[in-house]
RNA sequence: GCCGCCAUAGCUCAGUCGGUAGAGCAUAUCUUUCGUAAAGAUAAGGUCCUCGGUUCAAAUCCGAGUGGCGGCUCCA
């Protein structure tokens, strides 16, 4: 056998949803993934037993239980469906099947294939024979044999019979390629114990209570529209709050790191992205083109130019930089831009603010010397450290992400240029002692990039935002600065997002928050809540010194009673609510009811502006006690 | 783009067998001014996503389109 492990029923597989199980870590031969791989063989079983038709693709486990593609050949199950076969997997389990492995030579496996009538169990016999493969083995139970490497329990009487749920179904491309056939997928959640299962589907509810897309409507952050397009989200008022604190946080941050700001333009001609190579390499993902035509005064077209909308804000900071010749003294020169860009995703990949077609990226390109770029990468690493701390965000990594040695022909520029890259990335993570791993073939076209990681939720991964090393699109842009003996020479350019774009940061937090925003950049800060109406004179005065020192304070003067008020305003989340009566109007004072903590605080009102300044200046996240 | 599911009031949803629609919340008006998670009454609110088909009759059945959701593929 092959020391790396072979997955004969395992897909290879890098979509970041249905994570699988790590099959390189000690996990791999533990009983909880031979119980979720042999539950897999059950199902796929009992789907037989139901749809002779069926043909069977992978099924391997996954982080949270287990999944088996299967052709139909047209007549797929529903989801409705799903309850029969769990039945049948527990009778199957009940009969407690010995699980029997067979080892087989190339000819006697394809037979055995054959003779199953499972021709993608042949195809994957002859995809690992041509790698090399001599030896195949087969699981086989009761009536049921399939191509597998195991391991596997004894017999299926070890198999909890209650612990696992066939969860959902969804289309899979054979062997991941859009080119192939699509597959039915059914998904499930399994564990050992039917406390784990109700454990997992309770997390799973909780995760959905806090879906961006679910609160972004109930606080009224965003909206779509069809008649606006899909993908292209529109911010309302309390949502707009969100993302001006958060640009004008960067903007802080970026001015005491060097950066400069600059604005561009949302449509550029296409030259500018041929030049980049960005229209070659993304054309179709991008808005097609608007064309101009120039007509002659007989009205005949004599000509015609293209414009784009944007996908990108580096060409536009490259030719600022190109504007005027530069000396090296300017290096590292930093370009910042919020900037609004455009891309034509695929429709079926839009997902609220997560995957849009506009979004506003907090955008940066540097411009240094090549024996600049690791100081400037320490910094970046600081930068970032800051920017996340800030937010309260520590569930992230580093992922360094690298040309892969399949499709060499996306990844532009000379292997020499490349290593370099590399090196340099990798060497500053070492130095500064940044845990990292490594991620092939996720490099962007023009160089390899250092991915930040994030664990949403439900655990699965996000790239959130990038730092990349750049040395082709100064060539492209023939870029140049002069040195100190008065010769040109190339720079290097550094793209980085901290802050991602708006839209994904902001659908993150919205999640991490569970739509409870710090007081720095919740929407509305302060709710002044007048116990009886007498009050309200002292409440709007109240008011008004906070709106005076630019906090967003509101006094509720709907005609709701004081305890459907108190309702309200906690149901919105609002971080701090003012409760104000005869008392506090008497003494000059307020009561501080702070979101999602228990208890109160009574103190001068003049005490409560301080405080909540401090607050709202060092921009402190409280963490509620329910998160 | 591909596979599957879904679409009823601003929101969350009910609507049986085909006989042109209901609830709660929210909104408006009036009464109530209340000390820590829902005061009371009344009113208004609908192209049952759109278009086409079947039918005496369609929210309901069929087809197409649009939009959303769960995945796959893609992601500068």
């Amino acid at each position: 056998m092959r020391a790396e492990p072979v997955h004969f029923n395992g897909a290879r597989h890098t979509g970041n949803r249905s994570v699988l199980m790590n099959q390189n870590s000690q996990e791999t031969k533990d009983r909880l993934y031979r119980i979720r791989h042999s539950l897999a063989h059950v199902c796929a079983q009992a789907v037989l037993e139901h749809y002779p038709q069926a043909r069977l693709g992978f099924g391997p486990p996954t982080e949270d239980g287990f999944y088996y593609d299967f052709d139909f050949n047209g007549a797929p199950p529903q989801e409705k469906d799903l309850p029969r076969l769990e039945e049948t997997m527990r009778r199957i389990i009940a009969a407690r099947q010995p699980f029997t492995r067979t080892e087989l030579q190339a000819p006697e496996a394809l037979a055995k294939a054959a003779a199953l009538r499972q021709n993608y169990k042949t195809l994957q016999i002859e995809n690992l024979r041509a790698k090399g493969e001599t030896c195949f083995s087969f699981y086989d139970n009761g009536p049921f044999s399939d191509l597998c490497e195991g391991p596997h329990v004894a017999h299926t009487g070890e198999l909890p019979a209650k612990a696992f749920h066939l969860d959902h179904i969804a289309g899979a491309y054979w062997l991941g390629s859009e080119r192939n056939k699509m597959l039915t997928r059914i998904y499930a959640c399994a564990f050992e114990s039917d406390a784990e299962l109700a454990e997992h589907l309770r997390r799973r509810e909780l995760a959905r209570e806090r879906d961006h897309k679910k609160l972004g409507k109930e606080l009224e952050l965003f909206t779509f529209s069809p008649m606006v397009g899909k993908g292209l989200p529109l911010w309302l008022p309390n949502g707009c709050v969100i993302r001006d604190c958060i640009e004008q946080y960067a903007r802080e941050m970026e001015f005491r790191y060097g950066y400069q700001r600059v604005a561009t333009p949302h449509i550029t001609r296409a030259e500018l992205y041929v030049r980049s190579q960005h229209l070659p390499a993304y054309k179709e993902s991008m808005f097609p083109p608007m064309v101009i035509e120039d007509r002659g005064e007989d009205g005949v077209v004599t000509g015609s130019e293209e414009y784009y909308l944007k996908p990108m804000n580096c060409p536009h900071h490259h030719m600022i930089y190109a504007h005027r010749p530069v000396s090296y003294r300017e290096l590292p020169m930093r370009l910042a831009e919020y900037g609004t860009c455009y891309r034509f995703e695929q429709s079926g990949e839009l997902n609220g603010l997560l995957r849009v077609r506009s979004l506003c990226m907090n955008d940066a390109h540097i411009y240094l010397a090549e024996d600049q770029v690791k100081e400037e990468f320490r910094l970046l690493l600081k930068m970032y450290g800051e920017f996340y701390a800030t937010f309260g965000l520590k569930d992230y990594r580093y992922r360094l992400s690298l040309r892969g040695t399949e499709n060499r022909e996306k990844f532009r520029g000379s292997d020499e240029m490349w290593d370099r890259a590399e090196r340099i990335l990798r060497e500053v993570l070492e130095e500064t002692a940044h845990p990292f791993d490594t991620g092939i073939g996720e490099a962007a076209f023009y160089g390899p990039k250092l991915d930040v990681q994030f664990k949403n939720l439900l655990g699965r991964e996000e790239t959130v935002s990038t730092i990349q090393i750049d040395f082709l699109g100064p060539e492209n842009f023939d870029l140049n600065y002069t040195a100190p003996d008065g010769q040109p020479k190339r720079p290097v350019i550094i793209h980085r997002a901290p802050l991602s774009t708006h839209e994904r940061f902001i659908s993150f937090l919205i999640e991490a928050y569970g739509g409870a925003f710090p007081t720095w950049c919740a929407p509305l800060q302060v709710a002044i809540i007048p116990v009886r109406e007498d009050v309200l004179g002292y409440a709007r005065g109240i008011e008004s010194e906070l709106r005076n020192l630019g906090v967003r304070a509101e006094v509720d003067t709907s005609q709701n009673s004081f305890n459907k008020k108190i309702r309200s305003n906690l149901k919105l989340k609002i971080p701090n609510l003012l409760i104000l009566g005869d008392k506090e109007r008497d003494s000059g004072a307020v009561t501080w009811r702070r979101y999602g903590e228990e208890g109160q605080e009574q103190l001068a009102s003049a005490t409560f502006r301080e405080r909540l300044l401090e607050e709202i200046r060092a921009r402190q996240r409280r963490v509620p006690a329910n998160s």
